[in-house]
DNA sequence: CATGAATGAGCTTTCATTCAT
DNA sequence: CATGAATGAAAGCTCATTCAT
């Protein structure tokens, strides 16, 4: 199921009809999606293995969609802080833009870290330019020395659980709200 | 279904066969939990009127434990900053006991927080200890200046995720190598 | 199951409760008699050997009720025609005054008729005393020539799906137009 | 659930088994129609949307086809009287050759009245052409002066309670015995 | 005598998936 | 390439009935 082999066409109609989805992974039945994105259940056969796969699909597709944006907001000249607050900004935009589709992934967090296409999605949109942030920020004296595979695991556990929190809470992710909620995550703590 | 009205045994048996259930609402079938159990599904159904019922009770049950051991530690005469490491150090530890439950618990974060009896417990084991401390700590000066209802929710985050990634990851959890990914927390990312 | 074998005051319930059980045999459920009778269940299993009993007690005891009346009405020195007349009032007033047991009765007749109490009870409260009336009547001529056993028959189906009929359409059963419906039975179709 | 969206081969299965159905709508499970017409339960679901909607599939098409017969029956050039005997045989005669789906349908009255599709069934096979033909008779002074509405319902039950009695004590229908229990329909209980 | 607790046996229904065209 | 039709395999739940006190 390379995204490649999906007609294009297709693809849009399975996006386009992601935001009125459920929340867990068997929330969402196949004739949900036929019937939401208009095509039979047989034909999504035809173009996927199994119901795993559309839904892998669907997360994949939008988390290659952050990680465009998240990787142009860290590929920029700003000091590694700068750059951190700009990504963690994009990936909640993100989320802010696809509400139900967020909720799809960071309620199935577990079961979609075990689909090796959406683990790497995962990594590339959040995780991997927090680590880069990180190791060059060391380097470069601009962060605090701390160890970053484990630091951007708790900077994602952090980021997501506050944006699904907003969005259960109130149904919509203002995403300045939320950054804030992520203060803590900058300064740390400890009083200065 | 009160927690009181579930006869001891009953209780003990759900919450020790726990461990080998799935990890989302429904992996779990009501068949699974009577054969691990070996409770007959006819006789859970006598003590609970559904399945979210049972699986609420054994989430309920397993977060009053967390909240028993993480009041313990929040009710120390320690600073602050010591208090919230032991917070976090039980919430961890609870998590590492019950690796299973951990992840069906922060598997079905989505669904979980929509009934109350468990959006009740995430709060009293998770959230509302840090919410104090925080509050208690800023007001000595012990803590930075933050808001401490989204900043709890951001630890939280930070907390599940990292506790889920190392159950994901390698099975079970050690609990000081986690305190560890969570430094960020305590001293930030800026440089000193 | 003899009757007489059932205390009075459990008797007493659950004839009492009976204008609020449902339609088919299937339809009511063991638990609904239990709470509407407020007579525990296993209670009721102390009592009756099945389900199927405690209908047939229910049945039984409206038919003998309707058979008291109805053998009066056919007891007295009136001519055939009359005593006829009377049955069948005596009868429509019966399912009248019990609208939901009389549904109970008639929408199960396939069933019921093949228990031999209501059977019996059917016959009692139903054919006997017509079948009877139509052997005096047709020995003192006062009613055609007509085999007693068949027409018993027809006469018991005219009138009780005329009741049914009035208890579905109106809800309730009005005597003086039901048995208006059954005058065909008195002067037949032929034009005198 | 139009009956004209059911595959002509899979109604015939269905029909051609009712034969061995039970006798009351809850007697009939699924399991029993699917075995008994060699069709899956999932593929009886997917053409019905629940098993009232087979039963009332079966029923709505028995009562089709004595309708047809009924009609025939009720359309010559004979008599008012003639015309009623011949609808009342044709009737029976149905009943006689469906006698288990006579059975589900009579012992379902109660219920079978509440589905529409059913009920309109029911008056157009049983009581709307003896309501014609009483209408046309008085009109033509061959009939006595009955009110048709209330009378075809009293001959209805008087027809299908003295059909109903023969399968159930028999195990089969004699048309002319029956016809001949209803001889009170004619001529009436008064002597000439 | 009465009853709360427990359960075996089914039941209807759903759904991911495959077949046949 | 696409799809209507068909279905195997559960799943959740109910209920008449029995057990144990």
């Amino acid at each position: 199921m390379d995204v490649s082999e999906i007609p294009a066409e297709l693809g849009k109609k399975i996006l386009a009809a992601a935001e009125s989805y459920g929340t867990s992974f068997d929330d969402v039945s196949m004739e949900e999606i036929a019937s939401v994105t208009g095509v039979p259940r047989a034909t999504l056969y035809y173009h996927f293995r199994s119901k795993e796969q559309v839904l892998a699909f669907l997360l994949t597709a939008m988390l290659d969609d952050i990680a465009t944006s998240v990787e142009a907001a860290a590929a920029t000249a700003d000091d590694a802080r700068t750059r951190l607050v700009n990504v963690v900004r994009a990936q909640l935009g993100a989320m802010a833009t696809r509400p139900a589709t967020s909720q799809l992934l960071v309620a199935n967090l577990g079961r979609a870290g075990k689909l090796p296409d959406i683990a790497a999605g995962i990594d590339r949109a959040f995780q991997a330019p927090v680590r880069q942030i990180l190791t060059d920020g060391v380097a470069a004296g601009e962060i605090r020395t701390v160890d970053p595979e484990p630091t951007a695991t708790a900077i994602f556990g952090a980021v997501t659980v506050v944006g699904l929190n907003a969005l259960m809470l109130h149904g919509h992710l203002d995403v300045d709200e939320s950054l804030n909620a992520l203060v803590v995550l900058w300064g740390g703590l400890d009083p200065s």
